[in-house]
RNA sequence: GGAUGGGUAGCGAAGUCUGGCUAAACGCGGCGGACUGUAAAUCCGCUCCUUCGGGUUCGGUGGUUCGAAUCCACUCCCAUCCA
């Protein structure tokens, strides 16, 4: 089984420009391939993986990856998925941007040598308007960018010149790689369909119909429930610990649906067919285990975040689920709460309601407040307070730092005592 | 500028003709709880504030009235149509 065919077997293919010239390659040599990010934000989310993840795949298999960072791309906005023109960057962000983002690369594929981070804004800055026009200008057809479906789509509300001419300079990169670097397939969401054809079209031209330049995109994801794929109530499922912690980032994989947890350890865990087949089994003889999402959890955690942050997630989701947070240290309460909401509050002793209210805000409403403990919804580290004359003495625990509170089944708050 | 319809709780939407029984039906969402697999589905409770006495609400202001989301006047927004 080839990369191709693991790929297939992955679902992880949704468009080939030609699939049987890009076979054979993947058969005869050691292929370079480059995937495109805009740094458009200052962290990757697990929306970005999903691209990275195939780029990953080839690289184990031994191929060249590249990974092309938008410094000029970013700087100009990619049309493509966007219903409306964006706003633009200042360069010092964008630039800012890259940096973290090579960074985040850098974690994901080694530094070993066997992949090579570029950006665009190194070849497309030197470009002046007249050699662009000249060289590269003369080459696309207007009738053909119009016709692609993210300028199409646009054309109704309007499209900036700037953000149409991104595919041409995104077809530059691909230009640029293929004759410098020998890069010969480039990968993308499937929304990148257009600007991929667009760089292997200007490949074709500059370099002959039959030069091997080949595009790749990758199906939409989209969970069962028919909903987007990667967002949580709190955002976008960051890589950068900081954004999401790798404890939230492990609850994200552990609670997907039994409907999408075959479909995810297949994209985006390197389990082998028989792995996964085992797992797939699991979901369906004994789903209440949910072996399949742990592994998923673990896998995808610890090719992002390390061994370490698999461990110490597993921890605190044993403390967390168990309701025992007051066996937890105040380091791994530290840790652990990270991007939990936390506020913080004076060592004064207090009754629960106002706390709850006054102090915390966790509650917006004394009634609400009361109801809740009543209702035996609140715990403080961990455990249940119903009285609502009951005081809350943030001495007790993790040193006198933290009061941990638990609002319901599964919704916690850090409070900091200052 | 003219005509018509409309602005009610987080959202949608009843109530307005026939004033009090309306802190305001119902649905959604949200929050709790039970069940469970940290699931889905289902079921139950809560969903303006409150020191539990009450207080403040139906675009805004003013009026009529013992009493107004409901009637009157003015005014501000929104939608559609006409100019």
């Amino acid at each position: 089984m080839n990369i191709i065919d693991e790929l297939k077997w992955r679902d992880a293919i949704n468009q080939q420009t030609d699939e049987k010239g890009l076979n054979d390659l993947v058969d005869e040599k050691k292929v370079g391939l480059y995937v495109g990010i805009d740094p458009t934000g200052d962290s990757m989310h697990i929306g970005h993986l999903i691209p990275f993840m195939i780029l990953k795949r080839f690289q184990l298999a031994g191929h060249r990856p590249y990974i092309v960072i938008g410094g000029a791309t970013g700087s100009i906005g990619d049309p493509s998925g966007k219903k409306a023109e964006r706003k633009l960057q200042t360069m010092d962000v964008v630039e800012d941007n890259a940096r973290k983002i090579s960074g985040q690369m850098e974690k994901l594929f080694g530094q070993d040598g066997s992949f090579k981070i570029v950006n665009n804004y190194d070849w497309t800055s030197k470009l002046s308007l007249l050699d662009f026009l000249r060289d590269y200008g003369k080459l696309f057809n207007v009738n053909t960018m119009l016709n692609k479906e993210v300028v199409a789509s646009r054309l109704e509300v309007g499209i900036s010149y700037t953000e149409f001419t991104y595919q041409i300079l995104q077809s530059i990169d691909f230009l640029h790689l293929f004759e410098d670097e020998d890069v010969q397939v480039q990968i993308g969401g499937a929304d990148q369909w257009g600007n991929i054809t667009a760089g292997i079209d200007l490949i074709h031209k500059i370099k002959g119909a039959d030069a091997k330049a080949y595009g790749l995109t990758i199906p939409l994801m989209l969970k069962a429930d028919g909903t987007k794929f990667g967002k949580t109530e709190g955002g976008a499922v960051w890589l950068d610990p900081e954004k999401t912690s790798p404890y939230e980032f492990y609850q994200f994989w552990i609670n997907q649906d039994d409907r999408d947890v075959v479909k995810y350890l297949k994209y985006f865990t390197f389990l082998s067919e028989d792995e996964i087949n085992d797992l797939a089994d699991k979901v369906k003889t004994a789903p209440e285990k949910r072996e399949a999402q742990r592994r998923l959890a673990e896998e995808v955690t610890e090719f992002v975040h390390g061994k370490d942050a698999v461990k110490e997630a597993e921890n605190i989701t044993k403390a967390l689920f168990s309701g025992n947070v007051a066996d937890l240290t105040a380091n791994e309460i530290e840790q652990g709460f990270k991007n939990m909401p936390s506020v913080d509050v004076t060592n004064e002793k207090k009754n629960i309601v106002e706390w709850l209210v006054d102090v915390t805000k966790i509650e917006p409403s004394r009634r609400q407040a009361r109801e809740d403990v009543t209702n035996g919804a609140i715990r403080i580290n961990g455990e249940k307070v119903q009285d609502t004359d009951a005081e809350i003495n943030p001495a007790t625990h993790f040193d006198g730092k933290f009061v941990v509170v638990r609002k319901g089944k599964k919704r916690y708050f850090l409070a900091r005592v200052k």
